[in-house]
DNA sequence: TGTTTGTTTAACAATTATGTTAAATACTAA
DNA sequence: TTAGTATTTAACATAATTGTTAAACAAACA
């Protein structure tokens, strides 16, 4: 059989995430993904047949990506402190490079997988917040008792002002030099609002 | 020509907004619209003509809310801390009103009328951003020196949480009858984050 | 009651996106 | 060099969406 492996295959499936993850262009058609990969539009169907079975591996990929990301911070073997910190490089650092990710799961794909859910809030989630709770008590935080609220203000920080670049840029007047300069601010900010 | 009123012209607008703005659902069709308004297609073409004028419509109208929101906060004679209260209010009750509705500008809108932003710039963010800078250095605002942080801080906190809704719940396992108490909860959480 | 306006129905044309197929080229490894 | 794989080209079928038109029906109003 000896299938020759000229990358191109991987090609789509990258370029597909560069359109949907990054640019934000949801209806982008198996055109578009041809044109941006530099293929001829057949090619796209030659490898993965439908737009939709392109679409599912590269919403699985991305997934799997996002459950890596949570091993790398929320497993991590590092106080509560250092693991924040770690959170918040690591998802900045995934969320500049493709703003749209999660959003695009929470918009596009709709039907969840509840044994898959019901695994990473057990082995991830959990903890993470137990571990919130008990730096709650400790009080090193102060603005909410509840470790979810706690959750949703972290990720909101990290997520929306980098989702929301163009509204931010046009009317607080952030140029384009400006702003990665002031995503990396951030970080510091974001862990000062939460901690401490 | 006595024009009878008979309010299904709006009625199809109103349905399109709820559409778009509260469900998310970005690329419904004139079918889709029509239906969920109980008409027939052809009304929506004999009303709008195409949908992208009605799309148009729509978004404007989405605009000159936003931006009389704007005016009912931002420009609102009241201490800084009533208006923060007050944007933090007036926002999250919009926001959970249509919860795409900022997002569907982002995306969609791709060209921005620089006239326009201009205009809210200098009358409503510009002024609010130099109020930011007299209580950071008044000492009321310790997370940031940088007015325009503090603002991509507090739409975040507004907005996200409402956006993410859906990946909230399954990862937080908040219920639907717990979401909406939480975003209750969560003005207060918000205020105390970002002052004092 | 008859006329106007609002709404539906049906039929159709045009466009766009998807997906398939067959044949022609290009490339590469044995 | 040649056989097999990768890629392109072209042509086509299908489906979905948009948009138009004409006629029928319904409701309000004068």
């Amino acid at each position: 059989m000896a299938v020759r492996d000229t990358g191109t295959e991987q090609l789509i499936k990258d370029t597909a995430k560069r359109i949907f993850f990054r640019e934000g262009k949801f209806h982008a058609t198996t055109q578009d993904i041809a044109d941006a990969a530099g293929v001829n539009r057949t090619l796209v169907h030659y490898y993965f047949r439908s737009r939709d079975i392109l679409f599912e591996q590269v919403v699985k990929e991305a997934k799997d990506e996002l459950h890596q990301t949570l091993d790398k911070t929320l497993a991590a073997k590092l106080s509560f402190k250092d693991k924040l910190k770690k959170m918040i490089d690591v998802f900045m650092d995934e969320t500049m490079a493709f703003p749209y990710r999660e959003l695009f799961v929470i918009t596009e794909n709709k039907r969840h997988d509840k044994q898959e859910i019901d695994l990473i809030h057990d082995t991830h989630v959990k903890p993470f917040l137990a571990e919130i709770k008990t730096e709650i008590l400790a009080g090193n935080i102060t603005t909410t008792n509840d470790p979810r609220q706690f959750m949703m203000s972290l990720f909101s920080l990290m997520a929306y002002p980098v989702l929301a670049e163009s509204l931010n840029k046009t009317f607080l007047k952030i140029s384009d030099t400006e702003f990665p300069k002031m995503m990396k601010q951030r970080r510091q900010i974001i862990f000062d609002m939460l901690y401490r």
